[in-house]
Formats: structure tokens, C-alpha cells, sequence
DNA sequence: GTCTATAAAACGATAGAC
DNA sequence: GTCTATCGTTTTATAGAC
């Protein structure tokens, strides 16, 4: 019945488990507060295989655990975002998903990079670096979205970026203070942004207007 | 020529350059990744002088450091935001400003609080309150400014809770690429949002509405 | 009261046994 | 190739010197 990483028996190969015990410690706790030993713990696995694993020691598991992180979220958001579908639905799905999972979790977990990239974002060029790819593909996938829906490629990548920092702000908001009351605020915003920048390039595309960017 | 906390001769207290230089590394490396000895040396104070000011140790220093963030940036806040002048025009400013900040600080500094309270809230409850305490001192003071603009009370704190958001997700977000774009970006999102609730707010008045919330 | 020297524990990483 | 036992550092916290 744990909604989080590990099962009970034996899921997937050691790599699998201590990228999903990595993720979700990290993001919860930080990545400078969180020992390897516990990453390990609760992957149960042996001190060994981390090394074995990941030569590179707690930087490239934590690299790794952003890259995996992000990927896995990238996988959620295309599934609330099916192609071909209502945009602003879809928005209103995803922090509605998000707010679900803040109250599963007990405000324990909803962005797998946020917390890793403030900490590592100055000093850790590697992780960093993870951290943004890993945005970055969330944003892609955002805007293409957009794009199918009608906006022009600018005005895409510039509402997903608005609808990203709505989300991401109130994960923060909400972590902060237990409640899941900002990601409804943010929600609804989020969703009034979509349909007028929808409402405004459909108008700009009617009224002959063909400026790209 | 440094921007940062420490000045060079002998600023203020004791206590106080340990507060600066908590809530510099704090927010910059994470609050599990900085040793206490690593503050005590920014601060140039001697090491039993932490547990003089703050028995409680590394907690007690966080919550106050996150306290004293909190504080800074609220008066910030209320410079950029003064006493009945254009909402609009001053929720562009501190998107510009916070912008100019991550560019002085090579994207180091930003948030004195966002990166303290994603590692902390799960597991430290003085902390999480500390944090919630600060944001909340934020949205209290940008909610008024929108009440005197001319939003009703409900509106104006859902507005305020949308322009933190798109703040604190562009703050992430540009950290994490060392670009200031997204802070542009989401900086005109918050000022469209505003302009268009107080477009609507008096366009709810002169209608004669009189809803309250 | 102000600070230095020390203690106990946990950290990341590695060498070497199987 | 897979893992266990150990090394040297660094951490927070405290006791006691001035």
C-alpha cells in the first residue's frame, strides 16, 4: 500500500532500484542532506553495487537520478497530455495529478529535480546540467502540445515556460506550507493562460496576420 | 566589489554576519550540504560563538536564517511595491530586479529561502514553519498593495499567490540553465495577470457588483 | 562571558576477499 | 564480476581553558 519507490519483493535490477531509491530520497530530502547508505537502505541493496553501478560515486548516481527522474515525469506529462487533445483540459489535469500526489505523499514529493538543481545548480556544473536537460524536455514536450493546439512556435515556448513556473512555484508553495490550496490557485491560472493565449492566436490567424515569431 | 554578504572590514555583530552568511550558503549549497564550519568562516567568527548565539545548534540557525532571508526580502519588497503607486509598473520592477540579482550573483543567489524550505519541510517542522512563515509575510504584503489597487480581497490573494508562483518557478528555472529569459518570460505573465484582474475588478465594480469574495 | 581543543559519530570512497 | 570490511575525512556538538 507505500505509494512511493520501492515495493516489497524484489522489483526490477539493482541499477533500477537504487535510481528510484535515489530519486525519491534526494528530491525529499536533498541531495547534500542524504548519505548514500540510505539511498541504499532503501534500495536494499549492498554498499558495493553503488560503486560497482556508478564509478563516478554520488555525483553521477545524482546525475543519473535527475536524468532518470526527469524522464519519468516527461513519461507522465505525455500521458496527461495525449496528442491531439484538449490543451487546457489537459493543463487543468496536471496540477490537478500534481496536487494528488503532493496529498499521497504527505507533501513529501512532487518535482523529482527541483530540490536537487537549487543545491547543485552553482557549484556542480554535471548535475546542473542534468537538472536543465531535464526541464528542457518537459518544456519541449509542452510546447509541441501547444503548437499542435495552434499557437505559433514563440508564443508556445513561452506559455509552457509560464505554465511551468506556475507549477513549480506552487510545489514550493505547497510543500512549504501542507496544503494543496496554491496548485488549485496556480491550476486555474495556468489554465486561464492557455485558453487566452489559444483565444489570441486563433484571433491573430483569422485576422490574416501571419508573423511567426 | 563583491555583491555578496560579507563585507570586508567588520560589519555589524557577531550574530548578525552569522545570520548573512547562514542565509547566503544556505540558499546557495543547500542546507544539508553547508557546514556549520563553512559559515563561521564566511562570517570570520570564532567556532563556539554558533552555540553561544544559537544553542539549539544548525537548527536554530536555520530557522533563523530563514527568518532573517524572510525579513530582508519582505523589505525588499515593500521598496519596490510603495504605498499607492502602480501595481503593475512595480510587479514588473522585482521580476527586473530579481532578474539583475541572479545576473550579479552568477545565478548563485536568488531565493533566500526556496532551497532551505524544499530540503527541510518534510522532516523539520521548526524549519517548514519557519519558511511558511516568510512566504507568507511576502503574499500578505503583495495581497494589500492589490487590495488598495482595487481587488477585492479573494482575488487579490489568489493574484498574489499566482505572481509568487510564476516567481519562484522562474527563479528555479533560470538557476538551472544560468539564463535569465524565464524571468523575463514570466515576468510579463505576472504583469498581464494583474493588469487583467484589475481590469476586471473595476469592470465588476462599475457593473455594481457587490460579491465580496 | 568568549573562544579553543577535543570527542563521538557519520560521511564518501576504496581496497581486497570471495 | 559481486560484495564486505576498513580507511581517512569531515560532520555536529561539547567540555573546559581563559
Amino acid at each position: 500500500m507505500s505509494a512511493t519507490a520501492t515495493g516489497d519483493g524484489k522489483p526490477a535490477s539493482t541499477k533500477a532500484r537504487l535510481l528510484e531509491s535515489a530519486t525519491d530520497l534526494f528530491s525529499r530530502q536533498g541531495f547534500g542532506a542524504t548519505g548514500i547508505k540510505a539511498v541504499l537502505a532503501v534500495a536494499e541493496a549492498p554498499y558495493g553495487s553503488l560503486y560497482h553501478f556508478f564509478p563516478g560515486g554520488k555525483q553521477e548516481l545524482g546525475a543519473a537520478a535527475l536524468t532518470y527522474g526527469g524522464e519519468r515525469y516527461r513519461a507522465t506529462l505525455a500521458s496527461v497530455y495525449p496528442e491531439n487533445s484538449d490543451v487546457v483540459q489537459n493543463t487543468a489535469d496536471s496540477f490537478a495529478r500534481a496536487a494528488q500526489t503532493l496529498e499521497e505523499t504527505d507533501f513529501g514529493y512532487a518535482c523529482p529535480i527541483a530540490t536537487i538543481a537549487l543545491e547543485t545548480a552553482n557549484h556542480d556544473e554535471v548535475m546542473r546540467e542534468a537538472a536543465a536537460a531535464a526541464f528542457e524536455s518537459w518544456l519541449v514536450l509542452l510546447q509541441e502540445r501547444l503548437v499542435r493546439a495552434g499557437m505559433p512556435d514563440g508564443r508556445a515556448r513561452d506559455v509552457a515556460i509560464e505554465v511551468f513556473c506556475l507549477m513549480e512555484g506552487a510545489v514550493l508553495l505547497a510543500r512549504t506550507t501542507r496544503s494543496v490550496a496554491p496548485m488549485h490557485t496556480a491550476g486555474k491560472a495556468a489554465t486561464t493562460l492557455v485558453t487566452a493565449a489559444l483565444e489570441q492566436s486563433r484571433k491573430n490567424r483569422s485576422a490574416g496576420n501571419n508573423q511567426a515569431n
